[in-house]
DNA sequence: AGCACGCCGACT
DNA sequence: GTCGGCGTGCTC
């Protein structure tokens, strides 16, 4: 027999089927196998079994071992990785690495297994007692624990009993020891937080819809608090009476636990978690447990759509419009594709819900492409908080240059003054965005990337946001020497010593980047400020997204222009869902929520309709304005990215490529929107200079994408790297 | 990705 | 004269 097998190696030379040959049974679809390759050994993985080979007998070598007994990969995973490989225009390798957990290959991690101790069967227990010496106290016990709590661990007898007493109840062959693979589990502790609860009428009619459209993908589109999470409880809990399986997913791992309490207590042990956050050990358990059929829920981050699941009934993306979902290195696959490749696959469906779902969404909703399911009211009829404006041109002029306005201050002294919880919004983290000389003008950048540097306060450092270069503090210009130096930009770390000063009394908490660092932060910063022990949270998007905070009635959004001025076709997108979100910590069950939104264009058509909740108004005025300038969801933004430690082999490269895509481009001039050369806006990173060419074509025309990705991808080489981009989320 | 094979510079 | 640089080429 011969085996059809990819290598796992990320490499485009031997991105190809290599035939084995094998006799062993345990060689199957899907296998992890070793097997010789050139000079050594190498892992790969079966995707194909034929009976014969057309490659030259002689070359043939054999299979060499089979790494596991159970195939790790199912047969919708080959086909999933085919469709990866197609539409990412990765490595089948590559695409392949996605269905495992990364401390499975190379054989880093092992299955763990525990010793346990049972009584024999057919032993009874008065009989066996009475046969002892009545000086055999411990043995006697041990035999009556054994047959109150049946099988336990052999190192807990050892401990209890003492490892004589069972070795000698082993010896005499009363108690037999088995050996059981166990599992890792994380969040053991986690409290159960679930409840049941009655659903209303407009979230059993969402529920019906779900289930009854005869449309693969539903999209759900819920204010915050009309009760989206029990809706999704709820289809899961049908999908399992129906004997399939369900993915819930959730944009990021910070949101795992929460949503992890609410399915336990509901699912208990059906529940598997699956995210990078686990520690190795864990996630190879769980992985297991899942691929063994032992968990049929899997909750997770992106990388859990390519779960080891079968028989998929439900599909949840939460969120769905966050960015997350769209991976920003290679495999640069879309969750909501493969999703839809995996419901297709099993004939299940899926559910993307959200408060602010993306415009590319809604059209397809608006389209009839989706199911549509709109949830308009709060569950409670709790309003939604209420926004005041502060003119930060008024606050300038008035000589107020704090990063408060007068406003805030006044709400932030009441909030605390009736012991109530408050959370400031700044989407930059560090004490100053740039450090700039007053007397040449001069700002720091880092050495490696065309980009200004932060200044840290805590470590005195200068950091580059973007490739985590840190240098030390400076104390005169590098440029000109002087000493007058200027902070441009405020960052978290200056609002809270800033808020020190207005409150000397109040607790502040900071949640960003460098506050969350160890394992848990997140966790543990989230869990104190809930349990009260700070007054203010001040912190950078990541308190944005679905923590409940039962305590707070204001919320300041200190800067709410700074994501608008982004060059990025998304930009007003991203500043209505952010406000949306930050808006949403406001309010709690007796009290109507506050919030501040401070912004020097009070004007703003996307600020004006954030504050009012009107998504619809948002999204009519977005959409006309893609429509008439042309860009997704109207047509798909290709980027060829080229970059090099060399600047001249970039730009020689980089024209290389643009004059033979202008060939592709003169051919079908009427498939693009457009097509140009430059240098890409960060000009350097990471100590590589960067050009990119932009197209804006339609990319589900495949032959067209087929061949620029073809005339594009010969240039890569060891010094020049080249990428191709489709609408990436990130075009820095 | 590795590793082997193969053709040109500075050394005991 | 050789030791060794890393530039192409192959791996079922």
């Amino acid at each position: 027999m011969f085996a059809e097998v990819i290598v796992d190696i990320i490499h485009y030379e031997v991105d190809k089927i290599f035939e084995y040959s094998f006799s062993d049974c345990n060689v199957q679809l899907g296998s992890r196998v070793l097997v010789p390759f050139g000079a050594k050994y190498v892992e790969g993985i079966v995707i194909k079994i034929n009976d014969e080979s057309n490659y030259p007998i002689e070359k043939i070598k054999p299979v060499y071992k089979v790494l596991e007994e159970t195939p790790a990969l199912t047969k919708e995973s080959i086909s999933l990785m085919e469709y990866v490989t197609k539409s990412c225009y990765v490595t089948k390798a590559s695409a392949l690495r996605l269905f495992l957990p990364s401390e499975m290959r190379k054989g880093r991690i092992k299955e763990k297994f525990t010793l346990f101790a049972e009584l024999k069967e057919n032993i009874d227990v008065d009989k066996v007692i009475s046969a002892l010496k009545s000086s055999a106290k411990k043995q006697r016990d041990c035999i009556l624990f054994l047959g109150e709590n049946g099988k336990t661990e052999l190192s807990f007898l050892n401990k209890e009993f003492g490892s004589s007493a069972v070795k000698s109840l082993k010896d005499k062959e009363i108690i037999s020891v088995i050996t059981e693979q166990t599992f890792r589990s994380p969040y053991k502790n986690l409290g159960n937080t679930g409840k049941q609860v009655v659903l209303t009428n407009n979230q059993l009619s969402a529920i019906d819809s779900i289930v009854n459209t005869d449309k693969e993908i539903t999209l759900l589109h819920g204010v915050t608090g009309s009760g989206k999470t029990e809706i999704y409880l709820n289809l899961i809990d049908r999908a399992i009476k129906d004997g399939k399986s369900a993915i819930m997913l959730v944009p990021e791992i910070s949101l795992t636990p929460q949503m992890l309490a609410q399915l336990r207590a509901r699912f208990s042990e059906n529940v598997s978690i699956l995210h990078s956050g686990l520690s190795a050990g864990e996630r190879f358990d769980e992985w297991w447990r899942i691929r063994n059929k032992e968990a049929n829920i899997v909750i997770g981050a992106r990388s859990a759509i390519f779960a080891p699941i079968e028989n998929i009934g439900i599909i949840i993306i939460d969120e769905e419009h966050d960015g997350s979902y769209i991976s920003e290195s290679s495999p640069r696959y879309n969750t909501i594709d493969v999703a839809s490749f995996r419901a297709k696959y099993n004939g299940g469906k899926i559910v993307l819900g959200s408060a602010t779902p993306s415009v590319e969404s809604y059209l397809l909703a608006k389209n009839g492409e989706y199911n549509l399911v709109e949830l308009k009211d709060r569950i409670n009829k709790k309003p939604l908080p209420e926004v005041e404006i502060a003119d930060m041109r008024n606050e300038v002029r008035r000589g107020n240059n704090s990063p408060f306005s007068s406003v805030l201050k006044s709400e932030l002294s009441d909030c605390l003054n009736k012991g109530n919880q408050a959370i400031l919004f700044l989407n930059q983290r560090g004490y100053s965005r740039t450090v700039i000389c007053t007397e040449c003008g001069h700002v720091q950048k880092c050495s490696d990337c065309d980009v200004s540097l932060t200044y840290h306060y805590e470590d005195n450092s200068l950091l580059c946001h973007y490739c985590g270069a840190k240098y030390k503090m400076i104390d005169k210009c590098t440029n000109c020497g002087s000493k007058y130096l200027k902070y441009g930009g405020i960052g978290t770390e200056k609002i809270v010593l800033e808020l020190h000063k207005l409150f000397p009394q109040a607790k502040i908490l900071r949640m960003d980047r460098d506050t969350t660092q160890s394992k848990e932060g997140h966790f543990s910063i989230l869990s104190a400020f809930a349990r009260h022990e700070a007054d203010i949270l001040v912190g950078t998007q990541m308190i944005a997204k679905g923590h409940d905070f039962p305590s707070v009635t204001l919320v300041g959004i200190l800067d709410a222009d700074m994501s608008l001025h982004f060059a990025d076709y998304r930009s007003a997108e991203r500043t209505f869902q952010l406000i949306t979100q930050v808006a949403g910590r406001s309010g709690r069950a007796d009290e109507t929520g506050k919030v501040v939104l401070q912004t020097y264009q009070p004007d703003n058509l996307v600020l004006k309709r954030a504050i009012q909740y009107d998504y619809e108004g948002f999204y009519k005025e977005e959409i006309a304005i893609r429509k008439a300038t042309a860009f997704p969801p109207y047509t798909d933004i290709v980027r060829i990215l080229i970059s090099s430690e060399s600047e001249d082999d970039a730009l020689i490269v980089t024209k290389a490529v643009y004059q033979e895509l202008s060939f592709v481009h003169e051919t079908y001039r009427d498939k693009f929107r457009f097509f140009g050369c430059m240098k890409a806006p960060i000009k350097k990173l990471q100590n590589k200079y960067r050009f990119q060419v932009l197209m804006r074509i339609n990319a589900k025309d495949k032959d067209l994408t087929d061949k620029i990705f073809i005339t594009v991808n010969k240039y890569k080489s060891s010094h020049v790297n080249v990428v191709m981009e489709i609408n990436s989320n990130n075009l820095s």
